[in-house]
DNA sequence: AGTTGAAATTTACACTGGAAACATAAGAGG
DNA sequence: CCTCTTATGTTTCCAGTGTAAATTTCAACT
């Protein structure tokens, strides 16, 4: 246990959550421990309740980090793109390009009983993402000259697309002979 | 600690994979725990281990059964339909009725380092389900017209959509306003 | 200088999965 | 009927987990 100059660590907060996505990543979901996570900063395990109060805490605040840096990875991708089409799947490129970078945390932030669902500023930011895909959707226009009674059907289909397909490929859940060269622009459905 | 009469129970893997699929729905997937599932059946805590090795064997076999009973879901529910039409659709909401009636038990089966990926008899009923898909989406044609120069894109496309939309439905991504009404079967893309 | 409160530690506890040694019983073959 | 083998459960123990409570440190403010 190697000791600290100063009894205070600085900005454990920033730190902790940091060591938590990179520990995250290494040793999967199911793998990743707070002890592990104070060792390798040097801190006692229960230095983080301050910042975090618990895992539940801990898990939510890594959980709204991921779907703002998902947001911003799709926004960096499509800047700089010249005309919508490219723009488009510039966005849709970068969500599964965040999801295959960070497959732990991207399980995480998609399972139901570890983070607390309804914290404001976790919503706010999947909110943000959730505006991105529906402008995309929008633009796509799928369901031209059908009926769409219901607002936001569109979105619900892009972003169920999407998401499939990002946890699908992380997960490795479809064979090679069916994936070779696919990417998430090619299974977008025609908008003719 | 309630004793039996019989030292050795009769047949404990079953009735174990039964008790394991249960408590994983009423205590969530990250609460569920060998030694709960051993007390409840009135068993030390370290029987199963002849039946499944270890807690990743355990999650192999119930994710195994849920591969096959989501298959059988889809099938049952599209048996007594009578044109394909009808079929397609009510596989597909067979899916999405699987997924949100054991939630915890689909949330698992798309877990990345829970269970044996590799397994042969999981890898077969995972076969089975992407077997069920692939006649909904041959069916579908969504990509009449369009070069399909990839086999598999439009079960790829198809597997995305619905596992996402069910997933999504399931983790309570969507808000309420967007979701009035709204099934799988009206997210589909116009096949015309 | 003294006080206050945030931040970190120490300690204790209930819980987890798993390894190892042991106990029990069913079944096979004589 | 008797032994031997083997599968099935139990007991015991251990390292590791998250968290609560009491305590220590130290920076900042009066």
């Amino acid at each position: 246990m190697n000791r600290r100059q100063n009894y205070h660590y600085g900005n454990l907060q920033a730190t902790f959550l940091d060591k938590a996505c990179k520990i995250l990543e290494q040793d999967g979901l199911s793998n990743i421990s707070i002890r592990k996570i104070s060792e390798t900063i040097g801190v006692s395990h229960t230095a983080f309740k301050n910042h975090f109060n618990n895992m539940t805490g801990l898990y939510t605040a890594m959980v709204t980090r991921g779907y703002a840096d998902l947001a911003k990875m799709m926004k960096s991708k499509a800047t700089d793109k010249s005309n919508r089409n490219d723009r488009r799947s510039a966005a849709l490129l970068g969500y599964v390009e965040f999801a295959s970078t960070y497959p732990a945390l991207y399980e995480l932030m998609f399972s139901r009983d570890r983070f607390a669902n309804n914290d404001p500023s976790l919503m706010k930011e999947v909110g943000g993402c959730f505006e991105i895909l529906s402008d995309v959707a929008r633009e796509l226009n799928w369901y031209k000259g059908l009926p769409d009674e219901v607002n936001g059907k569109s979105q619900v289909a892009l972003w169920s697309l999407v998401h499939g397909y990002a946890q699908l490929v992380t997960a490795k859940r479809f064979k090679k002979e069916n994936m070779k060269g696919l990417s998430i622009t090619d299974i977008l459905p025609r908008t003719d």
